[in-house]
DNA sequence: AAACCTCTGGACAGGTCTGTCCAGTGGCCC
DNA sequence: GGGCCACTGGACAGACCTGTCCAGAGGTTT
């Protein structure tokens, strides 16, 4: 966690200001991904960033709007992500596929972390819950036209949306603890299962020096 | 929530007994379903069973201690139950993931709540965590295993056994709220993409007669 | 009926976290 | 250079939860 203070690239602060509200934002992302949102408490961000509570009241109202903030957040940028990627152009549906497993290896593209963490919050709150239900909604729809798109009816291509977004939800939730290489070796098989069809070699070359390039 | 002293059917408690040890342990079971490990509090359940926080440390060393307990009778329950769907003796592949799916549906034969509750308690603690990983093995194992004796390649198997023990994971989380009748409806197409086959007419037809019978 | 044994109630201390209050602190502007 | 303004530290009250202590309340045993 760098910092505003500390970060040489940005304007140093005036007056007696020690921390800036995105230092807040920032420090509370950062532990709603790692230890979910009971973690996420003032007290400790305070005293991670060697400042003190009354800081974070003169930014934020109470805890619940740093909380607020963070799904905002969320929901700003994760699901759009999704479905841009549903929707790239591809020649095959294998290909189309691949298009959407970079989202599972790619955290430029797509914070997998913070996915699980706003699921895991919805667990415990039922707003957070409608909110995650309607964003599930949107991506299997986008995943379903993809399938669409590619021939399939409507009713097997509902299935198929719903296979491959909610296998790589609960595969992601498992840490497996896989290497890059053995998750590798089996993408042939998950396309086969996923699309009913074998992918291209060249398909399964360009997405293996995708991921590799990471 | 029946108590033992609510209850006819049971042996009356006698001297100033309100409570037994076996009451405490259905009470944290209940709460750590509905609302996960931090919601199991000590002061709730005695709330909730009119009693007085004593009584639980009588029984119990401390709130670690039933824990513990709600964790071990999960192990001894779940992994079972699931491994013996996965070997039930079955004609085809397709007969053999509805068997598999009956777990899914049937509360009787697999508490698929308490799964989630101790998924969701293993995301905040390593020991829960490694315990779960451990059953998580054994489960796609006896999955693989499943495809493979049906005829797949070992590494196919393996794909495929993730690839339904995942998605059941990840749907059962998105807490759709599908009725049984629109989930049935897509059951030939789950099939279809799990296992490469399309299952016969009389399978489904003996999947959808279980399932309405519970 | 007295001693005993199992379990319970209520009081207490201690830890953790939240939100409020207010006196400052240090740069900026008139 | 005096007032202003944006932000901070530290103290405080209060909510909530855990675990301990001990006097008692009922039955059971002798």
């Amino acid at each position: 966690m760098l910092l505003h203070r500390d970060d040489p690239a940005k304007d140093p602060l005036v007056g007696n200001v020690k921390v800036t509200r995105q230092d807040w934002l920032n420090a509370a992302l950062s532990v709603l991904k790692s230890g979910g949102v009971e973690a996420v408490k003032v007290a400790d961000l305070a005293a991670q960033m060697h400042v003190s509570r009354s800081s974070f009241y003169w930014y934020f109202k109470n805890r619940t709007d740093v909380l607020e903030a963070l799904l905002a957040h969320w929901q700003a940028t994760n699901t759009a992500a999704l479905v841009a990627q549903a929707n790239a152009p591809a020649a095959t549906i294998t290909e189309a596929c691949c298009n959407i497993f970079r989202c599972n290896i790619d955290t430029r593209l797509y914070d997998q972390k913070l996915d699980f963490a706003i699921r895991d919050w919805a667990r415990r709150s039922d707003t957070v819950r409608a909110i995650l239900s309607d964003s599930d909604a949107q991506r299997v729809a986008a995943l379903t036209q993809m399938f669409v798109r590619h021939g399939y009816a409507e009713r097997n291509a509902t299935a198929r949306a719903r296979v491959i977004y909610y296998m790589q939800m609960g595969y992601e939730d498992a840490r497996l603890g896989e290497t890059l290489e053995e998750r590798l070796r089996l993408v042939p098989d998950y396309l086969l299962s996923f699309t009913g069809q074998h992918a291209f070699a060249e398909e399964i070359e360009a997405f293996n020096t995708y991921a590799r390039g990471i």
